[in-house]
RNA sequence: GCGCCAAUAGCUCAGUUGGAUAGAGCAACGGAUUUCUAAUCCGUAGGUCAGGGGUUCGAAUCCCUUUUGGCGUGCCA
């Protein structure tokens, strides 16, 4: 907001003084507040086009910033930027307007309503989700929240694999355990079934349900008995699983209704019409390394059936046939060859390659007790998403999860996580929000309220603690939009901590409730407000909740 | 071998896209509570931004290279 007007204001004066400009040139909040509120690199930037030195450029912009009321302070230093400290008037009104805004504070037009599709998780159907899902969960979820807030049009979606070797080794398992429960005990249970406890589950439930019966199918019949079965069972689970952390999806995707359509025979048809398909020992295969891949890769199998990559290429081929902008695939770390083959087929079929944005999540380690949690997916040893939660709360994870870049490998300390203390971030963000809860309650049992306030008052507000609050608060929008355009969702938790931190110390240094200074309490209310205000939003945008009391 | 990702304080990580003296939290040490919530605050200490070279007014950030770690390199998904 404030960053635009200085913008402008700048460019008036460079045509004003007839300087030839690049308007590229930043505006940035400098880390040393000596250097003022705002400095901008203009004159180092143009200065050579202009044929002077930066500082002569920076000395004639200087003097006609000076004049205007909204700038208490021009200077110029270094090598020549020019630094600029504003009013106190300018942010008193800009704190208003973010007030008024109330919860819609930092929404926008941004993202002019670009349509995005956002496919995350997609985990398999064959067991509960676990904690490289919750990652995935978290990430996208808030994203999406954070995205959509800004001014995208944003479509949640989760790929289900319901089809294929992976979900016919589900259904085996199924049925070796439903075996076991009438009498039929294996020595060994093969190491490539699904070993986890949830399987003897689903064996038991669905054994309350058919009884014995299942026995006399023909294997075909039984086996798809119980694909369907565990699937539908294991749907539910993963939803269960997202509902109590908050995530929604638009649509579940399904493989296999996508195979039922025909869509995998159209996206072969497709790859054959651009001369991309060929056989060879009885496989067909794509010429995938014409189009960036290190190798071709078979398409359809020798023995008949579709490798994943084609049900993976006519799902893209879905996204794009969709009507979607932006198409943002969330992937673990292990999909990198995964990626170089879409991407390939991608170029083949002359779709715009750059709507596809990838973005990988890192692995994530669970530390307990010092130490990292193995984990081993075939041995049936996985932490849940469910396990998690249980653990350490549905903020508190989100918060972890969100909290780190996501192209870095994540290290998430469950005690700490649980800690109900200062050591804990979460809590360090929430606790500001109910203690600001807490002096409103001050505040009306000492008949101190904003129904009467008149923001002329807001002058009062000129410590530099509190104009330093409002700056934040202003940032908001910002850090949103960043957060938004690069998918980086970890920009918020890391501002809001900031914003929370200034907060605590304010409260200690400054009482804000004192009935003999009414105006000023009420400036100091009114100010408090917005930061309540500002940690309600982000934390909603985070998928955590804001607690009035702790 | 090749490809992708990473390397910043003892630990976990930020670093506003190339800006000025590299920042938080935790851990360590010393302090603050008859108070609007101490789940807080104040102070001390902690660094060859993995190493080297390059690009320029200026590099943790961009390029090259070396080292270390994770992952990938299936007619598995």
């Amino acid at each position: 907001m404030i960053k635009q007007k200085i913008f402008s204001d700048l460019k008036k004066i460079l045509k004003e003084l007839k300087l030839k400009y690049d308007k590229n040139f930043q505006i940035e909040i400098p880390h040393n507040p000596e250097h003022g509120d705002f400095s901008t690199n203009l004159a180092l930037i143009n200065a050579k086009k202009n044929r002077i030195k930066p500082r002569t450029m920076a000395e004639r912009i200087k003097k006609i910033l000076i004049k205007k009321r909204d700038y208490s302070k021009v200077e110029i230093a270094g090598p020549g930027f020019i630094n600029l400290t504003l009013a106190n008037g300018v942010y008193h009104r800009a704190l208003k307007k973010a007030i008024k805004q109330d919860s819609r504070f930092g929404s926008s037009r941004h993202g002019r309503l670009k349509k995005v599709l956002l496919e995350f998780i997609s985990a398999n159907p064959t067991g509960p989700l676990n904690v490289v899902s919750a990652r995935a969960a978290a990430y996208g979820d808030s994203l999406a929240r954070i995205m959509k807030f800004v001014g995208y049009k944003v479509f949640k979606e989760f790929y289900v694999n319901d089809a294929g070797n992976q979900v016919d080794i589900l259904a085996e398992s199924l049925e070796l355990r439903y075996r076991e429960i009438h009498g039929d005990v294996m020595e060994e249970f093969p190491p490539e079934a699904y070993h986890g406890e949830y399987i003897k589950e689903l064996a038991h439930q669905l054994n309350s349900i058919d009884g014995s019966k299942l026995i006399h199918f023909t294997e075909k019949d039984r086996l798809d008995r119980m694909k369907n079965f565990a699937l539908r069972e294991i749907h539910k689970m993963q939803m269960n699983s997202l509902e109590k952390f908050d995530v929604e999806f638009d649509n579940w995707m399904s493989e296999k209704k996508l195979r039922k359509e025909g869509i995998l025979e159209e996206a072969l048809s497709y790859l054959a019409e651009e001369n991309c398909t060929y056989e060879k020992d009885e496989a067909v295969w794509f010429n995938s390394s014409e189009y960036g891949d290190v190798k071709d890769r078979v398409l359809i199998k020798a023995d008949g059936n579709p490798t994943y990559l084609v049900p993976d290429i006519a799902y893209h081929i879905t996204k794009y046939n969709r009507g979607f902008e932006v198409m943002i695939d969330v992937l673990g770390p292990d999909h990198h060859a995964h990626v170089s083959k879409l991407k390939a087929a991608i170029r083949a079929l002359k779709l715009d390659e750059s709507m596809l944005e990838i973005v990988y999540l890192q692995h994530i380690n669970l530390i307990q007790a010092g130490e990292i949690v193995k984990m081993s997916k075939r041995a049936g040893k996985i932490v849940t998403l469910d396990d998690l939660v249980a653990e350490v709360g549905k903020d508190a994870a989100r918060y972890f999860f969100i909290d780190r870049r996501p192209s870095s490998h994540l290290d998430f300390d469950l005690e700490l996580a649980k800690k109900k203390s200062n050591e804990n971030p979460v809590y360090y963000v929430q606790y500001a929000h109910a203690r600001i809860n807490s002096i409103l309650k001050k505040a009306r049992k000492e008949k101190i309220t904003l129904k009467n306030f008149q923001t002329k008052h807001l002058r009062k507000l000129r410590l530099s603690a509190e104009i330093s609050l409002i700056k934040k608060i202003l940032d908001l929008p910002n850090v949103l939009n960043a957060a938004a355009d690069k998918r980086e969702p970890h920009r918020l938790p890391n501002y809001v901590h900031e914003l929370a931190g200034m907060f605590h110390k304010y409260y200690a240094k400054y009482k804000i409730v004192s009935p003999d200074h009414y105006e000023l309490s009420q400036c100091r209310l009114y100010l408090i407000s917005a930061v309540k205000n500002v940690i309600a939003i982000s934390l909603d945008l985070m998928g955590i909740s804001a607690p009035k009391k702790m």
